[in-house]
DNA sequence: TGTATTTTTTTTGTCGACAAAGAAAGTGGA
DNA sequence: TCCACTTTCTTTGTCGACAAAAAAAATACA
């Protein structure tokens, strides 16, 4: 546990508590920096952040919204645990959302939006050439997500970003047992995206968006069936 | 506003009220006795429900974590408003998830799951026979989500049932603007969708299931004009 | 009368405190 | 040693209170 300066009581703004802690929070679960399953306490981080319980509760109840908490009642609140078990439903949903998003992407986006997404796709080339595994993680989600918000319809946008974040911690998974180099092809079917997606071309982007996916999910079923192996003795 | 019985300060077991505030103000928003864009009052909530205030906030939260209101920070808290201009991606992700969750409930059902969807089928056929418009909204979006649920997708699931509930505020839309005798035709696709599940027909689940998601959407979005959704092959 | 400035009111965000629910630790008897 | 029962301890759910922010009302001034 990292101990703040206490003399440093920050002076936060009102109103800011809660967002704060939220972010925070969130980025430690999906970072696995908070493992699945570890317990969350609730007055411990209240004191961590200097502030009273009532604001860390209504973090925890937004994150509890999104999965990424889960409370067994007037008992114990927890990082939620990985769900093996449900992972082909993920997988299914996760590569129909980057199949709808970069096809609608290809149809709706405008000058700014690639941008925004060449941006993002430079971040996650920086991260693949510096080997920063974090970096990776994050700014790929955040290649996707900005693809999505360039398809301009918002359901979409929202569950894919729940999806992705679900998404980090499995991959963060990955890159922690095995350093791999694969990574790199991930930044050439980028650009390919980026090139279905700016000549308009519906198909392809929808053809690319799957792959891409298909791809992603290939790599995390690699890891399981791996981890499968190694746990089944235990 | 509805004066509950002074007298009859319930006790309430500790950990209930959160729950108790959050479904009884998700009820009133999506059958529109909020009104959009109404203000919601902490204080009073809290008088209405003989309880403090904290945990009114805590729904609150939850509500607003699924789009059901808005903040202003330090002002106001009121009603979402229904997003017409972004009626038309809602439709697209309505569709589309009709299709998906029909297609892999004919796919995944078990033999208990179409007990479960019947059941909701017979109160959504009384419902129209009764003219109940509400009742007709609410048990029509609880018929899908079993179907949902049947198809074994946590994440579809999650995702349609969200999309069910901003739905049933513009159905509501609809019912109070029309007295329209359309819903019988609503039973009879509900009941070829049932066939085609049981038989474990995907193909005709998925046809059915986007046939009659564009029923729902053409008899709401008349007045859009744009009709740029999906047709893809799954 | 119209506008700028001060005061009051309303509503939110945060706090510290306390009691209920379990869990864990302690106690006694066979 | 094992088990049933009590007692402490930990953590949560709820409460009432208070101060900050913004809006609304009141006031002053031209």
């Amino acid at each position: 546990m990292a101990i703040p300066d206490p003399d440093q009581a920050i002076e936060r703004k009102r109103g800011s508590g809660v967002k704060l802690v939220y972010d925070l929070l969130r980025d430690e679960i999906l970072d696995l920096k908070l493992a699945p399953g570890s317990a969350i306490d609730e007055v411990a981080l209240a004191a961590r952040f200097g502030m009273s319980r009532t604001p860390i509760r209504e973090a925890l109840v937004r994150l509890v919204g999104e999965g990424l908490i889960e409370t067994l009642p007037n008992r114990s609140t927890m990082v939620s645990n990985i769900d093996f078990l449900g992972m082909h439903a993920y997988f299914d949903a996760l590569v129909l959302m980057y199949r709808v998003t970069t096809r609608l992407a290809a149809q709706h986006h405008r000058a700014e939006d690639l941008i925004d997404i060449r941006a993002h796709q430079a971040e996650f080339s920086a991260a693949v050439r510096t080997q920063d595994a974090l970096a990776m993680i994050a700014t790929n989600a955040a290649f996707h997500s900005a693809i999505a918000a360039a398809g301009r319809n918002a359901y979409y946008a929202g569950f894919f970003d729940r999806l992705l974040g679900e998404g980090r911690r499995m991959l963060r998974l990955y890159y922690q047992s095995y350093d791999d180099r694969l990574p790199s092809r991930f930044v050439d079917e980028h650009e390919e995206i980026i090139a279905a997606i700016e000549a308009r071309d519906v198909a392809a982007a929808d053809r690319l968006g799957k792959a891409h996916g298909e791809q992603i999910v290939e790599q995390i079923g690699r890891l399981l069936t791996r981890h499968e192996r190694l746990d089944i003795d235990l």
